[in-house]
DNA sequence: TGAAAGCACCAAAGCGCTTTGGAAGGCTCT
DNA sequence: AGAGCCTTCCAAAGCGCTTTGGTGCTTTCA
């Protein structure tokens, strides 16, 4: 069934059909009434790949997904995806996950951009002065960023959490227990995320005269693997932190982990702080010490994000407004005053 | 640059310009030669839209994402689309996720292949008499379903692993160590793997005259804290089990801190197995006590599934083929003999 | 009462590709 | 030399929608 058949079993043009269907003011309300009554009668559903040949729209948000043996995708990724999906559902907007070889994104941003293959696009993860965020921006199509860059010569749209208050709020809760001597295990430097966090430690210990000197921050990815190696290389030093701030759930297993195999305990001998952002697998209150936590569902994030980008391609949204979103401090046993 | 423009600048027609783009015999080499050189020259791309208007081709791979507030993506999925990224990537199709209430999929299955809007469709986790598998059957779109399904009334393709050997292989081996009182800790028995898993272990105990009683069994959804729940509800019991098998290393997770909150050790008082999907963020060896497992990469399956998908487009695979991968056991310090 | 404005509709021209149904020209073969 | 057959190319008809640029009729207003 489609346009032609219906509108002549309507005795009318296609052109009226088409707008009693589309909302059209210039249609008398009798007439759309009849039409939309008889393509829900006979299941009519107009052609998306014709539709988009015609407009030029897609119905569709992309994303640039970085592929290669070597490359992982982040677990967070799901729970950002569930967030996104149930709200594209609630208005019909499909997701397509273009991979692409993990160093030559461009290439692929460039080709769904000039084929239209989606309405909006965005983009996760970003690092200082982007280039996916740059070339986007200037290729003109609707996006997003979930995260921040830093440095870019231009605003864009945004949503990202406030990531350095979150980690400077936590460390400061810790000097103020005492703590002189903290470390961070943080994810890839090379992203903001990170960068904002260590900032925001940095800024809690000075504000106290204190420093983090080069050695207590560990950046990596955010493998469990990671987070004991990190733990095991500060605990045994000489100058162990008492206090550490660790950027992921993950890590944090295996900061606990290192600390057992020490023999150590958790908050006698070391307190910690995690970002958590919220799984529904593995909860900071389920550790075998609770968890402090700085917590922000990352699955609200990709609900925010997909309402953004609709937003923006029903010009709803426009201009560069970025948002940054609080984050909470989730205070549980794993935090304790200095050890003597 | 579109066809028209190309044509014209070559002084043929779009006809012949298409053809020798596309690799149709009834065109001269050199005249073939010349296009393609000015094709690229130009930067020549056709115009996806158009195409799939023409064809009805899309270049893309569906998959129905449910969704919901209440329900949560496994985490294994972003590892099978690692996989599966990665060989579509070679192949240049994309991946559309179309988000679905989970509890009206149909719905959108039925929208996705009436309006074409992608070349194959892939299902995972399928369960016993899978609704989609035989929807998507009738609807007649090429698919490959990740798992198995039963009891259904045709033959499908499916790429899955041999859940039922893996843990088969398991259960046996605790039983050769002398264990007589096993337990399974396992995903959901809505789902054929759980299914096939609890099948594989109670046919190794009643090769030893063994049951596994119902009580022994846990079906739950597969995170750290049902994990605990579950190994607390069977360590507790007076007839507590001497090991374990666990469908997954996010619920062993759970398991080992139940044992460590109980006072007990592993291997000494619980051996444990697990299953391990591979992931690069929590490997088995690294847990306090090294985690045996039954080992399968569901990120070659992902890709494997993306090879399947790819050939079924293109006609080089057809009918109903099902295959089954086998599973490692490895062994690591997780498992010993019975206590006494 | 004539002109302007508004209403409700339509025919046809795209959107950019693929594919059908030729057709021209050169060749082979009897 | 004429019939028949390749080879190579083309004009035009889709694919199914949206949108442009009207048209004919009724209403409004000076």
């Amino acid at each position: 069934m489609n346009l032609k058949q219906l509108s002549h079993m309507l005795a009318l043009s296609q052109t009226t059909v088409s707008r009693a269907l589309n909302g059209y003011p210039e249609v008398n309300e009798e007439t759309r009434r009849r039409v939309i009554d008889a393509a829900k009668r006979h299941g009519y559903r107009p052609n998306p790949s014709a539709r988009r040949l015609a407009t030029g729209k897609t119905g569709m948000i992309g994303y640039v997904l970085p592929t290669g043996t070597a490359v992982d995708i982040d677990p967070h990724f799901v729970e950002f995806l569930s967030g996104l999906g149930d709200y594209a559902r609630s208005h019909e907007l499909d997701l397509v996950l273009s991979p692409a070889d993990a160093d030559d994104q461009e290439t692929t941003y460039r080709r769904i951009v000039a084929n239209r293959q989606v309405d909006a696009i965005y983009i996760s993860s970003p690092r200082p002065t982007d280039r996916r965020v740059a070339l986007v921006n200037t290729l003109g199509i609707p996006f997003v960023v979930h995260g921040r860059s830093e440095g870019l010569d231009f605003d864009y749209p945004f949503t990202d959490i406030d990531n350095e208050g979150a980690f400077h709020e936590a460390a400061r809760l810790l000097v103020q227990l005492g703590h002189r001597r903290l470390a961070l295990i943080n994810g890839d430097r090379r992203e903001t995320f990170a960068i904002h966090r260590e900032r925001g430690v940095r800024r809690a210990l000075a504000a106290s005269g204190l420093v983090l000197d080069e050695g207590q921050v560990c950046s990596l990815a955010m493998t469990e693997e990671n987070g004991y190696r990190a733990a095991r290389r500060l605990l045994e030093r000489s100058d162990a932190p008492t206090a550490i701030v660790c950027s992921s759930l993950i890590m944090a297993l295996g900061v606990v982990r290192a600390v057992r195999d020490l023999g150590l305990t958790i908050p006698g001998d070391l307190s910690l702080i995690a970002h958590d952002d919220v799984f529904p697998w593995l909860k900071p209150e389920n550790f075998s010490v609770p968890l402090s936590t700085t917590r922000s569902s990352i699955r609200l994030a990709g609900a925010r994000v997909a309402e953004r980008l609709a937003a923006r391609i029903s010009g709803l949204e426009e201009g560069a407004r970025g948002e940054v979103w609080p984050v909470d401090l989730v205070v549980r046993g794993s935090v304790g005053g200095a050890p003597a």
